[in-house]
DNA sequence: CTGAAAGCGCTTACAG
DNA sequence: CTGAAAGCGCTTACAG
C-alpha cells in the first residue's frame, strides 16, 4: 500500500510552499501561471488529491449531504433520491445515505450520525424531526428541511400541496360521475395523510356528498390489501369509486379488487392515487393519480439547503388522467 | 448560530486533558470510571460529539463507503441499497452515494471524488471501473468490490451465478412444454446479460433446441418494448415463449404482449424474468422470475469491504414460479 | 504572488 | 489511569 501523498510532497517536487499547492488547488486563489502549471504537474505524476476531509476541518464545510429516508419500497423515494443527488451534485456536494426503517424510533440517534459527519446540510425524506435535534440544529447553523412532510410548523419543509391534490382527486371522481367514494388513507400520523384526505373531504362536501367508506392502509402493502378486503367486503353496498393515499397502495387495491374480489377497474370500481411513480404508467395498471411535481420539490431543497432560499414551499400537484377512472 | 463544542471545552469543564475526554469516546481505550462519568455529564450538559472528520485525519479511517450506482430504475438497485445500507449501519459504517446516471463515461471522475472523501471502500453497483482507477484504488488501499457486475477478471466481485440462471430459466420453459424460445437480451456490454444468454443458450443446446428469436433491449423501458414488438411481429411464427434479461423489462415485454399485441400470458406466450423485484409479485404480473439472493450479495459485499472477506463470491440464484410460465 | 506560522478538532505513543 | 506533546493534511491571515 503506497503512502498518501500529500500537498507537501507535491510542494517539494514543484519546489513551492504547502500554501502555494494550496492555492492551486482553491479555485479563486492568487497563484501565477508559471507556479501553478508547475504544482499541477508534479500533482499529477505523483497523483495527488487534496484530502477533503482534511479541508473540511479548516473550512468547516464538508460538502456532503446527510439524507434520511424511511423506506425505499415506495418508488417515489428512490425517485426522489436519484433527483437529489443530481441536483446537489451540480452544486459538488455528496449525499450521505441513512435509511431510518423503524422511522420516528431511533431518528435522533441517526441524525446525531449525521451530525458527527458534519455535514452541511439535513433533508429528511418523509420522516420529522423532534424538537430539541430541530434547535440543535438550527444552533449549529444546519439546515434542516423536511421533504414530503410538514408536522413541525417551525423547520423548513418543501411538500405538495396535498390538500389541492386531495381535491383534484375527488373533483376528478365526481366527475366522472362517480358518488359512492371511499377513501384509503395511509399513515395517519403523517401530514400529508391528513391534507390529502382534508381536501378530499372538502371536494366531498362541495358536491354535498360525504365519505362513502373510509378505511386504513398506513401506506403499507399488506394493510392496504386488508383495508381493501373490508371495504368491499358488502358487494350490494360497495363503493363505485376509491381514492387511495398513495400509488404505491393503489397498486395493491386494484390487485385485490380485480385478482381477489373480481371487479373491474374503472367498470365496477374507479380508483385514483397520489404520487405518479413510474409503475402508475404501466399498462397492466394505467393508474389515474395526483403527481407530485419531484422535480420542482427537489429543486427548492437544493436551494434550501445552500442557503440561497430561505423560506418553506408548497408546490403545486397535477391531476394526470389514465384509465383507471373512466366514466361509468 | 452557537460556537461549536470541542473536546477542550468538555476537559475544562470536567476538569480533566482532552486525552482523557477522547479516551471516554474511544470504545476500548483505559478511563476510570469516575472520570468517564466526570466526562459524559460535562459532554451531554455542553452537547458535545465528536468531530467524526477530524478523527477520521488521525486514524485514516474514515467510516464511510461510496456506492455508485447506474440508476435506480430498476428497483433491484434501490433494493440493494436499502441492504447495503442497513448492513453497514451495524458495522457502523455510513454509504456516500453517487449516480453515474451516464454510467461508465464519468466514472473515473465520480470515483476521483469519492475517493477525495477517503472512503475507506469503494461499491460498483452494475458499473465497472477501469483498470488505472481499479490500480490507484489497491494502491492506497481501499477495497472496491462490484457487485452485479464482474468484468474487470482482476477486482473483487460479487455476482450470481448467471449462468446457472439463464439455465434454470430455459429448462423452466421446456419443462412447461416450451420449444419456441426467444431472448430479450440487456445490454451487451454487461457481463450479466452475456452469463445469462450463455446459460440460456447451452440448456437450449442440450435440449436440442436454438435459440428461437434473439432481439436487445438494453435494459431500457423503450427499447424492451421495441424488442418485443419486433420479435413478435409475425404472427405465424411467434415464440411461444421468452426470456428476458431482467424483471423491469420483462413487466414491459408483458404489457407490450397484453395490451398492444393482444395476446395472453402465459398461454400465447410464456415469460421468465430474471432478479426477483417486488413488483414481480404484484397480482397483475406474477412474473417468474430468477431469484438474485441479494442478502447473500450484500452481505458478502459487506465481508469484503471490512476485509472479513478476500474473495469474490458468486451466489447461487433460484426459480420463482408464478403464473407467467404456465404449461402450454 | 509567495512562504512561514498558526491552527482546524481530534488521537496516540510516551512518560509518569 | 492520566496529561503534555506531537501530529493527521490542509487552509488562511499575515508579512513580505
Amino acid at each position: 500500500m503506497a503512502d498518501k501523498v500529500t500537498s507537501q510532497d507535491v510542494a517539494a517536487r514543484a519546489g513551492v510552499s504547502r500554501s502555494a499547492v494550496s492555492r492551486v488547488f482553491t479555485p479563486g486563489a492568487s497563484v501565477s501561471d508559471a507556479t501553478a502549471k508547475k504544482v499541477r504537474l508534479a500533482a499529477e505524476q505523483l497523483g495527488y488529491r487534496p484530502n477533503v476531509l482534511a479541508r473540511s476541518l479548516l473550512t468547516g464545510r464538508s460538502r456532503m449531504v446527510g439524507l434520511v429516508v424511511g423506506y425505499l419500497d415506495n418508488h417515489f423515494y428512490p425517485g426522489l433520491l436519484e433527483q437529489l443527488c443530481q441536483v446537489l451534485d451540480t452544486e459538488g456536494v455528496n449525499v450521505l445515505m441513512f435509511l431510518a426503517e423503524d422511522a420516528e424510533a431511533n431518528l435522533d440517534q441517526v441524525v446525531n450520525d449525521l451530525l458527527d459527519y458534519q455535514v452541511d446540510g439535513l433533508v429528511l425524506a418523509s420522516v420529522t424531526l423532534g424538537s430539541t435535534l430541530a434547535t440543535r440544529c438550527e444552533a449549529i447553523g444546519v439546515p434542516v428541511v423536511e421533504l414530503n412532510r410538514s408536522d413541525g410548523g417551525q423547520g423548513l419543509h418543501v411538500v405538495s400541496d396535498n390538500e389541492m391534490g386531495g381535491v383534484m382527486a375527488v373533483e376528478h371522481l365526481i366527475a366522472q360521475g362517480r358518488r359512492r367514494i371511499g377513501h384509503i388513507a395511509g399513515w395517519e400520523g403523517a401530514s400529508t395523510q391528513r391534507a390529502r384526505e382534508a381536501g378530499a373531504l372538502s371536494a366531498l362536501r362541495k358536491a354535498g356528498l360525504g365519505l362513502y367508506a373510509r378505511e386504513v392502509g398506513n401506506f403499507d402493502k399488506e394493510q392496504a390489501r386488508d383495508a381493501t378486503r373490508r371495504m368491499f367486503n358488502d358487494a350490494e353496498a360497495r363503493p363505485d369509486a376509491v381514492f387511495v393515499a398513495n400509488d404505491f397502495m393503489a397498486f395493491h387495491v386494484i390487485d385485490v379488487l380485480r385478482y381477489e374480489l373480481g371487479l373491474t377497474v374503472p367498470k365496477d370500481v374507479a380508483v385514483i392515487g397520489f404520487d405518479d411513480v413510474p409503475t402508475a404508467a404501466f399498462a397492466a395498471y394505467e393508474l389515474t393519480t395526483i403527481r407530485q411535481d419531484l422535480d420542482a420539490m427537489v429543486r427548492h431543497t437544493a436551494e434550501l439547503l445552500m442557503g440561497r432560499e430561505t423560506s418553506s414551499r408548497m408546490i403545486t400537484p397535477s391531476l394526470v388522467v389514465r384509465s383507471t377512472c373512466g366514466a361509468t
